[in-house]
RNA sequence: GCGAGCGUAGCACAAUGGAUAGUGUAGUGGCCUCCGAAGCCAUUGAUCCGGGUUCGACUCCCGGCGCUCGCACCA
């Protein structure tokens, strides 16, 4: 039998086979496999416990009656019975062998991966940034987090439809055009024509406000702009040129190409449907003037309203999200949608998807599974939304820019001998990934604090800790001659000691936090991993010593090794990371 | 007011109802003649309060307290 890329689903099966052996699967047991911790074992079966319970059965009793059955499981794990009926699991060094030597690449974890989402298609939400703004760095967590769950989405085998829903239509515009009529700069719009942009809508907003009769022309431009008019049209559109191009400049930075950009001018054609359709399956009503969705078993949205379409007859974002939906379902015949949306629009989302379910359901359509993937806010030291000394918000390209620096000035400070090209190249891998790493570690649904010093400094769970055991992982085979793309690893036999075997243990665990990260949407969840995988990786290191004369030994370290390095840097890219250094 | 989320060592975080609540940082004490000390080893220190469910609760339920966010036409 050859080892499969995720030991606990095997482990799910086969006493799944055996529960059914007994009688027992016919009774509700479920096996309950889960990872363990090292002192007890690689996996622990925790099922026993609970169904001994309800049965009023032995819980030792039946844990042994289970674990006799076990016996072809014997020739790769150690099983024991522990405590008042956990069934442990220890793989044996020669199975941890056999299953590094077959996961020896980062296409062949894919390959082990992508049979969990296989056939499904998923679309991603994500970033959607309004044009006419710079992005700042409350869209940084959208975009990071957006853009690690498609690629775990699509290393576990679902098709993804990245999608940016950028904000490209509103009553903004109209404000924007007036300033854009009276107040352009060509000289600022030739040179940083977003900046322009964004002056050019501050000016209007406050210009609007002062003065009545300026509103009154900003509402007419708006108007002129939804109905055709072809000067504010072509204003409207190279506004939202530059805005994308500025946009990709960042993207780039992160790693991030989309698919599609179905922007909410997208759907401007699309939202009569849905009063119409809404209205006649009874969901939506007039109320104070506006089309509304309640939902009257609900505890809150009996009363608070879904505005579906404004009084004045206008559509907003509700319309649009529910045709975007609909547009979802019938073009791209999605199986899922994931929304990476900050939790204070979880309201929005939740009448969202109520009102999609109803709908779908009346209609009878096939709903997907719907997901808002919330997460906090982004904090300074005095926890409180991280903003400039001034108040404003924060540029992503000057965040980014600044880590960059940061990075770079550390690189200078421990290896100043290296060349200033070389120190460059690592600055933007390592001031990036940090900056990604510091919110992709902790778990989305919470605030997190931005400390540069914390991210930067390059102890704990950071980026540069990660990258720092690639970097040495690739100094041991430079330093020894040898080609990480042919690791020199024939004849490597089983690992022995201590460190090798707790490195082996949790190079296994990769499945594991994959399938986690990947079912809860959390990819701190792989993060976690790898900073314990570079933990071990640093422990054994420190205790073993690789380039060694015995060619058995060296074989088997040199696996470790590189085993480690194809992990790191499968796991790395995942969450979106560069991690092309030699040395840093 | 109603609703949602969050309260874990000085600070920042982790824990898919399981075994002795993990880690980083800060503190203390060790380890470079040896493949990178941006490292390793050891050690001090915590579940907001009160009930309940469970064989077992940071986790689930109820009631407090505190912080954050949302609640009619911005997205």
């Amino acid at each position: 039998m050859s080892l499969p890329f995720n030991v606990a689903n095997h482990l799910d099966t086969v006493l799944r086979a055996v529960a059914t052996k007994l009688g027992l699967a016919d009774r509700g047991f479920q096996p309950e496999v889960r990872v363990a911790d090292p002192a007890n074992g690689d996996y622990q079966a925790n099922g026993a416990l609970a169904f001994a319970k309800r049965e009023k059965l032995n819980p030792r009793a039946l844990g042994q009656q289970i674990v006799d059955q076990l016996g072809g499981l014997q020739e790769h794990f150690d099983i024991s019975l522990a405590g008042p009926g956990f069934i442990n699991f220890r793989l044996r060094p020669a199975t941890l062998l056999a299953w590094l030597q077959t996961y020896d690449s980062e296409e062949h974890l894919q390959a082990g991966a992508a049979s969990a989402r296989r056939g499904q298609t998923w679309i991603v939400d994500y970033s959607a940034p309004n044009t006419a703004k710079q992005m700042h760095v409350g869209h940084l967590r959208s975009a990071v987090i957006g853009e690690a769950i498609c690629r775990l989405l699509a290393f576990s085998g679902a098709k993804v439809i990245r999608d940016n829903h950028i904000g490209d239509w509103g009553t903004q515009f109209g404000k924007l055009i007036w300033a854009c009529k009276r107040h352009l700069d060509a000289t600022a719009l030739a040179g940083d024509p977003l900046e322009e942009f964004e002056r050019l809508y501050k000016l209007g907003t406050k210009a609007a406000e002062a003065d009545p009769a300026v509103l009154a022309e900003a509402q007419h431009e708006l108007v002129k702009l939804q109905t055709g008019d072809a000067e504010n049209l072509a204003i409207w559109k190279k506004i939202n040129d530059v805005s994308l191009a500025a946009f990709q400049v960042i993207y780039g930075q992160l790693g991030i190409r989309f698919d599609v950009s179905l922007g909410e001018s997208f759907y401007n054609d699309k939202v009569a449907r849905i009063y119409r359709e809404l209205t006649e399956c009874g969901l939506a009503q007039e109320s104070q003037g506006a089309l509304v969705v309640f939902h009257p078993e609900h505890p809150r949205f009996k009363t608070q309203p879904f505005i579906i379409r404004k009084k004045d007859g206008a559509a907003n974002y509700a319309s649009s999200d529910l045709a975007t939906v609909l547009y979802r379902a019938e073009h791209f015949k999605v199986d899922g949608a994931a929304y990476v949306i900050d939790f204070r629009q979880s309201d929005h989302m939740d009448q969202l998807f109520l009102t999609t379910r109803k709908w779908f359901e009346k209609t009878g359509r096939k709903l997907p599974q719907l997901e808002h993937v919330d997460f906090g806010t982004v904090l300074g030291g005095d926890g409180k939304p991280l903003k400039t000394r001034n108040g404003e918000n924060i540029r992503l390209k000057d965040l980014l820019a600044e880590a960059r620096e940061r990075a770079f000035a550390l690189v200078s400070g421990k290896n100043p001998d290296f060349p200033e090209a070389e120190r460059r190249a690592i600055a933007d891998v390592v001031g990036v990934a940090s900056v990604q790493y510091a919110d992709l570690s902790q778990n989305r649904s919470s605030d997190y604090v931005f400390a540069w010093d914390k991210m930067i400094s390059l102890e704990g769970n950071t980026a540069a800790y990660l990258l720092y055991a690639v970097a040495r992982i690739r100094s041991i085979f430079r330093k020894a001659g040898l080609d990480t793309g042919q690791p020199p690893v024939a004849g490597a036999t089983a690992p022995e000691s201590p460190q090798e075997l707790a490195l082996a243990r949790k190079l296994g665990k990769f499945s594991d936090a994959v399938q986690l990260a990947t079912g809860t949407l959390r990819p701190h969840f792989l993060g976690l991993h790898l900073y314990e995988l570079a933990g071990a990786f640093s422990t054994f290191y420190a205790a073993d010593k690789v380039i060694v004369d015995d060619p058995a030994v060296r074989a088997r370290r040199l696996l470790l090794c590189h085993r480690t390095l194809v992990e790191l840097e499968a796991g790395l890219h995942l969450l979106g990371l560069r991690t092309d250094l030699e040395r840093m």
